[in-house]
DNA sequence: GGGTAAACGAAGTAATGACTCCGAATATAC
DNA sequence: GTATATTCGGAGTCATTACTTCGTTTACCC
């Protein structure tokens, strides 16, 4: 592959990453413009539509994965739990399509997309336990209610603009559900 | 008004609660045949397809409003209040629109979704403060934030097709979180 | 530095979907 | 029953958008 090649293939992604977070209808055409490329070179890169936003939506879950891994090692597993869960709501608010991407995940999508979203929610799933082994969290919580509860604290912050301090209070009375 | 517009517009109107229910961006055609009108009839009822969206959308806040509003007077203002909350999110998980509904009707909207949208807010806040009256909801929960969650949940369980149990687990998780 | 294969972008094409026009049909007044 | 004004519906128009084509440019090998 060529250098200019590679270039404009990372110009697009993150391109389509900023205006795919802004608004999932966006054209093809907003990308190139945002990228600087002609639209071509979009399709050369991602044959079809579905698979740039495939290619987005699977970056997205692998930067959350990534985060939550990383945050499985803590020796605050009680910590790490809420403040992933805080995170990950917090950022939808402000970005459209993390939420999205957390709900296309389980449906739709190819099979990047898929392994992404699998591998994260089994990263969830490690905090999730820990945090219940170190008393932190009830033990007879499930993994898919939980999970839920995260996808819809995330697209309920997204859907309407919620003020910082109400998403807070929400999220308060979310854990304080979750505790024992 | 002849008799067969009237008649017509109702057909519309239902047909297009149907149709919109399942894909909130199906086309005004969708809408026509399911109706058995021509496309140039809806239009005639409804100069732009943002209107047409905009009915259906008051129709649906109308109908919570009024039931919730009917349960404010019940005897047992715990189980009222869980138990719209119950309902709300169960029928957002069939019906793809409600929860929409419930999103749009904050952020834009005409008029008369607006009036729907804040007389359905302020029967659920009525619900709610029975019930913290009642002491089978935590006094110190506000009602920007208990909205929020019940919006979260209900888009919550329409993007995942949440299964019946683990909706009903994912409620159980909040309600713990809104007791005193 | 010159040749070549790869990558580029602007101007297309085709399909979809919102909205309009106008001749045909039909409900109501007399 | 007839006149007429209103409503109806299908065949358009126009804009948008996913995707293609092709002549031009540009990075890499020698």
């Amino acid at each position: 592959m060529r250098a200019d090649a590679r270039d404009n293939r990372a110009r697009i992604m993150t391109a389509a990453d900023e205006v795919f977070g802004r608004s999932p209808n966006a054209s093809t055409d907003d990308v190139a413009k945002l990228a600087g490329v002609g639209i071509a070179t979009v399709f050369r890169h991602f044959p079809t539509k579905v698979e740039l936003l495939e290619a987005v939506l699977t970056l997205r879950l692998e930067r959350l994965r990534d985060r939550a891994i990383e945050l499985a090692d803590s020796n605050q597993p009680g910590a790490a739990f809420f403040g992933f869960f805080t995170q990950v709501v917090s950022e939808s608010a402000s970005k459209l399509a993390i939420a999205e991407a957390l709900t296309a995940a389980g449906t739709a999508a190819g099979v990047d997309a898929k392994k992404a979203g699998s591998e994260l929610r089994a990263a969830f799933d490690t905090l999730l336990t820990r945090a219940q082994e170190d008393g932190a969290v009830r033990r007879d919580a499930g993994l898919a209610e939980v999970y839920a509860l995260l996808i819809g604290a995330s697209r309920g912050a997204t859907a309407v603009g919620l003020e910082p301090k109400v998403r807070d209070r929400m999220l308060g009375l979310i854990f304080d559900g979750l505790r024992p």
